[in-house]
DNA sequence: ACTCAAAGTGCCACAGTGTGGCGTTTGCTC
DNA sequence: GAGCAAACGCCACACTGTGGCACTTTGAGT
């Protein structure tokens, strides 16, 4: 699920290869030396990859760096594409993100809780991490219903923060099997939170 | 408000002119040729005053573009300190907000909306922001109770949240009476979302 | 008034990121 | 195997941000 279809020509996969490459070795290098003082040219020299190649490949350091977190995402969206939508918006934002979270295979969740470490020590990828999530929002907009409805945007801006707070309390352990349970009990909360009082 | 109390020597005095007129030359600037495509150099003609001096009062590029913002951020964590806080937290956060948004001058409200038509075309200002919103957002946790507690941090971003899609409700016209209107329909627009079905 | 330390500033050089041009290799197709 | 297009590597460049150093200004002490 989080990797699309075979690559059918040898070229193909080859790219695949050295986009994998790229993405796997950055987050060991990154998560040895620090994101902001790692130099892009330390990871290129260790895949053997020209710059040239690498920004044919990314748009940037820190997308090499966000690539688990856009895979989830962009399986999210395709999750998303394939329920079916009735009753809560609440309810069908989440258990698309409990799919989501179940389809993923064990190599992203090695490499996903590493990236958020990652994040949280970087402000860049922070920012960056951020903005991603915003253009994801507006994507999951369009699919939920009219992305011009107030209502609607703030609802999806709810579900995604909560989604962010139970990464926070899933962050510090990082156990897989304990991620689905952090996302129920932030998604339970949401109701209570508005609820309360100084 | 907005700005705190009279430096009393020359010299600060002196360098904070030199940030204001940074600040607000940037704005124009960046408003006219794009913030991406305007090279920092073109600010620092325009301001008479060297890199070096530059990067002593603002972190960055994006820092001075985001002036207007990070004004009204400290402006309302002051105001937030100053509050009492009693009652639905939801409405100390917004009541807060609307007390911070009244006390803003003309110069603000002018500069404002360009900031953020500005952060609308920018992908890197856009991260910046958010992440700003972020920090922000740590800040408003430990003033409103323990920053540890799950539903608090939850709270606090459906809040930002909310402002933010306010935001985008007055980004067309930007009438600055206006603006708390849109506050206040979008957070009484808060709980209704939540129950959103298909 | 004079001196002095500290803060501010300008100039210079450098590291790092990201882009464009261009020739060369590699894999696909016939 | 010959031609073709995509991918690649190398080179050079623009822009952002940082550190070193010397010079000027400012506020304070005497």
């Amino acid at each position: 699920m989080t990797t699309s279809g075979e690559p059918a020509t040898l070229r193909e996969r080859k790219k695949l290869r050295t986009r994998q490459a790229l993405a796997e070795t950055a987050i060991e290098l990154f998560g040895e030396h620090g994101f902001d003082t790692t130099p892009l040219d330390a990871l290129l020299d260790a895949v053997e990859v020209s710059r040239r190649t690498f920004f044919r490949n990314y748009r940037s350091k820190e997308d090499v760096a966000l690539t688990a977190v856009k895979q989830l995402w962009s399986d999210f969206l395709v999750t998303l594409d394939g329920t079916e939508k009735s009753g809560s918006l609440v309810d069908v934002f989440r258990d698309a993100l409990l799919t989501t979270l179940d389809h993923m295979d064990d190599a992203w969740y090695e490499r996903f809780p590493a990236t958020l470490r990652l994040i949280d020590r970087s402000a860049s990828l922070n920012g960056h991490s951020l903005r991603h999530c915003a253009e994801i929002q507006t994507e999951a907009a369009h699919r939920l219903g009219d992305p011009r409805d107030l209502e609607l945007r703030m609802l999806i801006e709810f579900c995604v923060a909560t989604w962010r707070c139970a990464l926070d309390e899933w962050l510090p352990d990082c156990a897989p099997g304990e991620l689905p349970g952090h996302v129920r009990r932030a998604f339970s909360a949401m109701n209570d939170s508005l609820l309360l009082r100084a």
